[in-house]
Formats: C-alpha cells, sequence, structure tokens
DNA sequence: CGGGATCCATTCTGATACTG
DNA sequence: CAGTATCAGAATGGATCCCG
C-alpha cells in the first residue's frame, strides 16, 4: 500500500525512529514515572491521571515487547506487580526530560493554549449534536 | 464526562503539558524540520515523509494556532508560504533534541521492535481478512 | 503552488463490567 | 491487586476532487 518501501529500514532522522516507539498517549508519561525506580502497578495508575486500566495494560506490554520496560510478577496473593526500566529505556527516558522542563516553564502558556482548544471543539461538538 | 476537572489546570507534571501541545504523529517532525529555518509547504511535505495534505495543513494550523510557528503569506502568484518557529516553538523544538539523538543511537534497535510489531499485526490481520 | 471539502476505512481511546 | 473482555464513540489517516 505505501509506494515506498523505504520506511522500514530508513527513518527521516533520529527523532522519527524515536516517535515510531514511543507515540502513544501515555507511554512517555508511563516512561517518566518510572524514572522514580520500580513502580506497582497501582500506583502507576494513580500517577497517570485519567488513564483507564486498558490504555495502561496495553502501552505497558508494548513498552515491555519493546524492551523498554521488564515486568516483575512477585507471584504472591494478593497479586503483585511491579514495572521498572531498561536500561535502554532509562536513555530514552531520561532524554524525555528536556521537554518536562519546557512544560514546566511554559504552563501558563500551555493552558491558555489548551483553553482555547476547547472553546473551538465545543462548538462543533454543539453542531455535530445539533444536526442529530 | 471527566470526574476530574482538574485536568485543565493541574498537569501531573511538566511533560504532561510538553505531551498535550505536540501530541500528533506529526508535529514533532514538522517542528524539527523547522530548526533549519523558514520552510515552504512543499519542502515541508517532501521533507515530512508519508505525510498528506490534509495532515500537513491541520497539523501547521494547530502548532499556528498554538502559538509555535507563525506562517508567512508572500501573496505572490504562483502562491509561496512558509513557515517558521516562534521563539516559544524554538525552545520547545530544541527540547527535542535529545530524543533524536537517541533514536540515532538505538536505531538497530527500533528497527528490530518495529520489525517484530509488523509481524504480531500480520497474522491479525489476516484473520480478520479470513472471518470475511 | 498551496491549500479546502468530502467521503470512507482504520485506529485509538475510554467506560463499563467481569475475573482470579 | 492486577488485570481481561467487550463495545461505542472519537480521532486519525488517506483518496479524490475542487479552487484561487
Amino acid at each position: 500500500m505505501n509506494s515506498t518501501p523505504s520506511c522500514l529500514a530508513g527513518f527521516s532522522c533520529g527523532l522519527d525512529a524515536t516517535l515510531r516507539v514511543i507515540a502513544g498517549k501515555w507511554k512517555p508519561l508511563i516512561l517518566y514515572f518510572l524514572l522514580q525506580g520500580p513502580t506497582r502497578y497501582g500506583e502507576l495508575k494513580r500517577a497517570v491521571r485519567g488513564v483507564s486500566d486498558k490504555m495502561l495494560i496495553q502501552q505497558l506490554k508494548e513498552l515491555e515487547a519493546d524492551g523498554l520496560i521488564v515486568r516483575t510478577d512477585y507471584k504472591e496473593v494478593p497479586p503483585r506487580v511491579d514495572y521498572a526500566l531498561t536500561s535502554l529505556g532509562l536513555d530514552l527516558t531520561k532524554a524525555l526530560e528536556p521537554l518536562c522542563v519546557w512544560g514546566t516553564n511554559n504552563m501558563a502558556e500551555v493552558t491558555r493554549v489548551l483553553a482555547r482548544r476547547e472553546e473551538w471543539h465545543a462548538p462543533k461538538r454543539a453542531a455535530v449534536a445539533d444536526s442529530a
């Protein structure tokens, strides 16, 4: 379907490659919290606010399959499982730090921008609901 | 719809804020290419391989609305338009650099990971096609 | 050249309910 | 506690055609 099969081996640049690995709404956040050390499932869920079980599990599985994190099942009752960064994942996560800094420094702007997006989307939704 | 309205003003951390701005498959790539200076629409399209007109325009508009880039229409015939980073956008884009470095350093791993994903998805698609 | 508009398929996301 | 299963709706992506 793609006329340029070079997509597989040839990325536009390193950023392209990285993005394909951490694409997904929650992955960067998950990785970032894991920076604090091995974390249990429940903790992670509370830390990454707004994520559902389904998404969290799905993303964790992908991150594990991609070799960025490791899952440890202690086989206890009640169940205890935790997740930790691999060295590959740790390197990647550290590369996330500048983004965190930018967000912190520009949180006011970001907040305003997001608020304006809401204003744009709200009328759209109203129009859709109206046509029904 | 969301029981915790704190999502608007309260981010988990700076990273959370940043991600809400650059979420989207193409935005980081667009920003990154703009690091080379003001870029025309056509150039951008060739640079960000695989993007369609629709998506490129859409993402550019959002980036502009968010104050990360500026659009300049020279009002010539044939049309000439270019996009450039604002200072806010420039700061953000520079924060993307470490991710690029990671991707470059680990491109071999990334390639392998992506190939394995394909192997996982291929059987799924076959099964779906089979049921039809 | 640099878009805009529409249609359609695929993918992603989230809420809910259930399990060991 | 740590998931799994299912379903509906939203977002994403591409193809095609149109315009100044």
